[in-house]
DNA sequence: CGTGAAATATGTATCGT
DNA sequence: ACGATACATATTTCACG
């Protein structure tokens, strides 16, 4: 499923996507200068293969109603790979963990949590961090403010 | 641009589409049960108010070449508003930055790094976060795995 | 909100480079 | 191997009920 040509074009065709999926694959070809038909068979290709994973729209998380994000860290008791995993699956299953790192050091897991008040991060940490019997301690950032969030990946302008 | 009604039939939409956008308008209206045209109208305007801020294709970040993932935890020296937006503007210009979240407590800023290598690391690090003379400390934990990334809200399910 | 018809877009086959 | 053209199918979009 991997090991396949990716050439300027699909950079082009790839950086234009993640950016904005909502063209026409006539619009698309257009802006890319391939015809509608080679423009889409490139990019049903970077579909089949993986690289392109899925299109999604991405909401206004305030125009939802109220939201908070949250930064967890937590810090397991003991190094067990299957008290990690038992975890990990918790906190992956709980709809209120939009992201999970597996770090290196001090800190084993950071979490990014979104809730709509400090009542439903009270019930998410009841649920899946103090409900954990192997983690020895959490820290909770919140944020007063994502300023940041893009999902575009970075394209290498080129290679050999 | 806020104030709206959403209801029921929005939210479903909403639904899906924040998990796949790459249903075709037809394809969507017969999943909610709804005539094309109606459903199309209903897009439109979730569009137009922002509720939809966009449309993007999620790439894989492996797929296209080494890719690591950093959380790096930022304290300021000194609690200056126009300081702390110098640094702000610093890290939202630069590309490796994917996210920012500005926070409460001993962390000042939590950012959500991308590079190929460490040794592009070290080069954001010296443009970044060593340029910046009020930036005090930072800790980077390495992402050994990135094993959830959800770019869904969560819809209340329902609302009087 | 649904229907139906015109305007667009997609997808495939085929040819050319 | 890849792109262009053309044509058949499918979808979008809009006026109207």
């Amino acid at each position: 499923m991997n090991n396949m040509h990716i050439d300027t074009i699909d950079r082009r065709l790839l950086d234009q996507l993640q950016r904005d999926a909502s063209l026409t694959n006539q619009a698309l070809a257009d802006a890319i200068g391939l015809s509608p038909s080679a423009c889409l068979k490139r990019v049903k290709r970077l579909k089949q293969v993986g690289i392109i994973e899925r299109q999604v729209a991405l909401l206004n998380p305030e125009a939802l109603g109220p939201c908070l994000h949250m930064v967890v860290e937590v810090i397991m008791e003991r190094d067990h790979k299957v008290l990690y995993q038992r975890f990990e699956k918790r906190a992956l299953a709980a709809a209120e963990v939009k992201q999970c790192y597996k770090v290196t050091g001090e800190i084993d897991f950071v979490l990014i949590v979104t809730v709509p008040d400090m009542a439903a991060y009270d019930r998410f940490c009841d649920a899946v961090l103090y409900a954990d019997d192997n983690l020895k301690k959490f820290r909770t950032l919140i944020s007063r403010k994502r300023s940041k969030f893009d999902t575009a990946e970075q394209l290498i302008t080129d290679s050999v």
